[in-house]
DNA sequence: ACATTACATCGACTAATGTCAATCCAAGGA
DNA sequence: TCCTTGGATTGACATTAGTCGATGTAATGT
């Protein structure tokens, strides 16, 4: 495992229940934290990556099942993966000569939940 | 009632139970739209809008009550609330000389919706 | 040792985005 | 009618983000 995760998930999975977003006036920090996560998410490419991860069978996937399915360099994929790694939604492990990318469990249901409670 | 909206979240709404993310590949043009969305959320000021608008009693305030708690200029607030209206977080009404902005119900939710369920 | 394969990183380029000052456009009130 | 006030639009600008070709790097096979 070597996760660079510098990344906010954790702390808006701590807050997520105290604060939803429509219930009080949020805080600046916290609206900040939370667009650096919205914003990791909110592209086409990126959430069919994540999709694709996902759906993977053992949740797992390695850069060639990406470019297969997406019609984007492997330079792009890569750069979209590294912002995937470091907002905190996948994780790479390297087997041999593959990364093998998977979802980091609760961290899409973190973002839904702070998103939720209307 | 004057509403702009071009979009997307009536979309998401239908689609939403049907796909979520993690469950199967997502198609193409479903992952743009969800990008759409997701996109107009991801800014401090327009989370902070949102959950502004949200807190307020009866869920709706003025541009004015947005310049006192956003150090932004009043063009930079219009121009965010012109996004959430477009991508169908909110919606205008205008009273006199004032706009009010209110929340649209089920969006917030269907947005969730489609992240979570992991 | 060399070639190959799988992926990451770098550099450059373009397109999109956030921001503000200036201007415009109602709607009320003197 | 004119002035003022609340907001939307416009134009310009700086920054960021998505994309790719070229290159770098580590592991595997011959």
């Amino acid at each position: 495992m070597m996760v660079t995760q510098t990344l906010p998930l954790t702390d808006i999975s701590a807050d997520a229940c105290t604060s939803s977003l429509a219930r009080a006036a949020i805080a600046p920090e916290h609206a900040e934290t939370l667009a650096r996560s919205l914003k990791a998410l909110a592209d086409p490419a990126r959430l069919r990556i994540i999709s694709i991860v996902a759906a993977h069978a053992a949740a797992e996937a390695c850069v060639c099942d990406l470019t297969d399915q997406l019609t984007l360099s492997q330079p792009t994929i890569s750069h979209h993966l590294k912002v995937l790694v470091d907002a905190g939604f996948l994780t790479r492990v390297k087997r041999g000569t593959w990364s093998y990318y998977s979802l980091v469990p609760g961290s899409l249901n973190s973002v839904a939940g702070v998103l939720a409670a209307v």
